[in-house]
DNA sequence: TATTGTTATACTCTATAACTATA
DNA sequence: TATAGTTATAGAGTATAACAATA
């Protein structure tokens, strides 16, 4: 069977293998002090430091407005700090503040446990795979 | 590195990129007919033949109520068909209708051109990790 | 005029708690 | 009493449209 004809099929079960993983680990998570999207916004501002707002949203593919909440949520929790734009007084920059760099440590030490727990099953052969599979899956949702 | 150390680093990464997938094919499908909550029991249902909501509830782990309001939106649209049991009067069977069985072939042809196209540009080798990464990902989920 | 960000509003998905009907 | 399913209600996350401030 050739790549083209399994495209198909492919495309289907990682996309409702998607949202079914997506569902428990909203679900699932242990004492969760901030939600999977914050976090992410969190980590790509840990990871990639100060920006608009706007780029934030491209960056994480989501509209302005969503944005605009998420950002409110994560200010009033004190995890990101907002400073006006040095030259563009339309624009603000924000960034992670130390509390949301000491969250995000927390995390990576105790994080998701149920997935943890999972991945602690598998072996390192999966694990591999798994590895792999995220890093083609970042490629495409660099898109 | 031994597989426990790289365990929580994929832990993490694995729950970021599933969230922001999901996120991106809840938006991209093109002209959804359906949503993908509503494809997923539409396809257990196609798959494992008629049940009783208490058990496609659990199947797709979600709470009873959330599942009622699934079962009305696919009824409403004839996608589902709806029976009393045969012998407990509190219990009704649940099972794909023939309109839906026919989405489901439509989807599986049409289905979900953005992820498509993206895994059309994918090597032969990206196409058999993935591929075996939503079986693992399937497995984790059957928890 | 165009851009940045916010506000107003609405929809989907999910949950918990309380209820009805049946076993 | 216990179970299956529904209704009532609420919260998170996202979107589009309309707006204000600034470029």
């Amino acid at each position: 069977m050739s790549t083209l004809s399994k495209t198909p099929a492919l495309s289907s079960a990682l996309s409702l293998a998607t949202v079914r993983l997506a569902r428990q680990l909203r679900g699932r998570r242990a004492a969760p002090q901030i939600s999977l999207s914050q976090l992410s916004v969190l980590t790509t501002l840990a990871n990639e430091g100060s920006m608009a707002p706007s780029t934030l949203a491209a960056r994480e593919h989501v509209q302005a407005p969503s944005m605009t909440r998420t950002i409110a949520s994560l200010t009033e929790l004190n995890l990101i700090d907002r400073k006006p734009h040095p030259t563009d007084r339309r624009q603000t920059l924000v960034s992670a503040s130390s509390a949301g760099l000491a969250l995000l440590a927390d995390e990576s030490r105790a994080q998701e446990s149920w997935m943890t727990e999972q991945l602690s099953r598998r072996s390192d052969d999966e694990i591999a795979v798994l590895t792999q599979a995220v890093e083609i899956i970042n490629r495409i949702i660099a898109h």
